[in-house]
DNA sequence: AACTATTTATAATC
DNA sequence: TGATTATAAATAGTT
């Protein structure tokens, strides 16, 4: 339509393709309202030109983004498919994972109650017997170990006392040997026995103030008693 | 263009609308394939009629996924972002539960091996007293419970077994009663003793036969001992 | 679905 | 670009 015809294949001049782009642009366009109209269709229409202008039309009853949900069922062709569905799968797995887990957690509370002398109703004879003696051999573990570490510390308590009185003495001795002055003995204000320390560490205040780090923070205050352990 | 001027606004006898729908999508379609040709253009277009009919074009130089592509750089719209991203933030929050789970999976099973005399080497004497007074008490509860347990069967074999020997009785009045015929006694091949209940309990073979339906089924079979749990 | 009178789109031109 | 216009093309109403 124009004043010729004209054969439809690629206009070689750029100026001329510029503009029958613009014109027959705006004529499909106009042509998609009217359809949307008239039809009360949904149409959407996305181009670009030769020079990569981008032009897009939609009714306005909807969206591009709707368009394009309908599009997929419609047509099968799944454009993001393949890595929506591997997540879905993933998140299935996970979800696997995450419910195992709170049952393993849920179970090795449940253990953890039962060491402790609680929701013991459920267990038989045998069962408790198993208990009574697991519990029995790990306080003699637990108990060694103690005396163990009390021990231990208080020998290497000694022996920094044993080196700070010798140090102080040979302090002394530089003192006297250099000024004459006479001054007071080192003074013993912390038990040195072995017998002292144990008697504190079964009930006494905080006499070894070295504490090991943490590791497991979250656990931290309430152990060997609360459970309060969130999620699962 | 047609024989009269029409108005613009939807076509409200269906058949006209559906008939006009058809020879406008026609139309419309093949002025994109004139506009592709032409102007060397990429275009798409997807069309649903009011009836839910699916019609597309796409220029052949690209297909509709290259052009929704392009689209979502161009237009900034992320056409599928919504959904998509919503799976990723679950994702990474399905992965922070996950490792928050796994590290109380953790830390639960430490304590369950400290409980059982193991892994104490991280422990200072104040945790250690703890845990030696916390098994002290769970060791007595568990005494108790399982003296309770097994005086409770006592009672009960012996009610059964009063039970039985007077319906041995019983039957034995009756026969003599009625047919005057000699029979032997009740045999007794079970102790009934509290006492001999006990020694078996602490030691000996299955004589209480009735064991408690586990309530966590993949744990049964290595409790207080092995925990070779997978997963954390 | 074919026809055709008419409207509409647009190619060429300014 | 934008307006004009002669003409091709599209299509509304009809058969």
């Amino acid at each position: 339509m124009g004043r010729g015809k004209i054969e439809i294949k690629k206009i070689e001049n750029p100026t001329n393709r510029q503009v029958t782009y613009s014109k027959r642009r705006t004529g499909i366009m106009k042509k998609a309202k009217e359809l949307t109209v008239l039809c009360d269709a949904e149409v959407s229409i996305i181009m670009f030109s030769s020079t990569g202008k981008f032009s897009e039309y939609c009714s306005p009853s909807t969206d591009t983004k709707k368009i394009f949900d309908r599009y997929q069922q419609v047509s099968g062709i799944n454009l993001w498919s393949a890595q929506y569905e591997a997540r879905t799968t993933f998140i299935s797995e996970m979800q696997n994972n995450l419910n195992h887990l709170k049952q393993i957690n849920r179970n090795l509370r449940r253990e953890i109650r039962q060491r402790m002398g609680e929701d013991l109703d459920g267990m038989d004879i045998e069962e408790l017997r198993g208990l009574e003696q697991n519990l029995d051999e790990a306080l003699k573990v637990v108990r060694n170990r103690k005396y163990h570490v009390i021990s231990t510390q208080t020998d290497t308590y000694k022996k920094k006392l044993k080196n700070s009185q010798e140090a102080h003495r040979n302090l002394l001795h530089e003192l006297e040997m250099r000024d004459d002055h006479p001054v007071y003995g080192f003074i013993e204000d912390e038990p040195t026995s072995y017998e002292g320390a144990l008697a504190l560490a079964n009930g006494g205040a905080h006499m070894y103030s070295f504490r090991v780090q943490p590791s497991q923070p979250n656990l931290h205050g309430m152990r060997y008693g609360s459970h309060d352990l969130r999620l699962g």
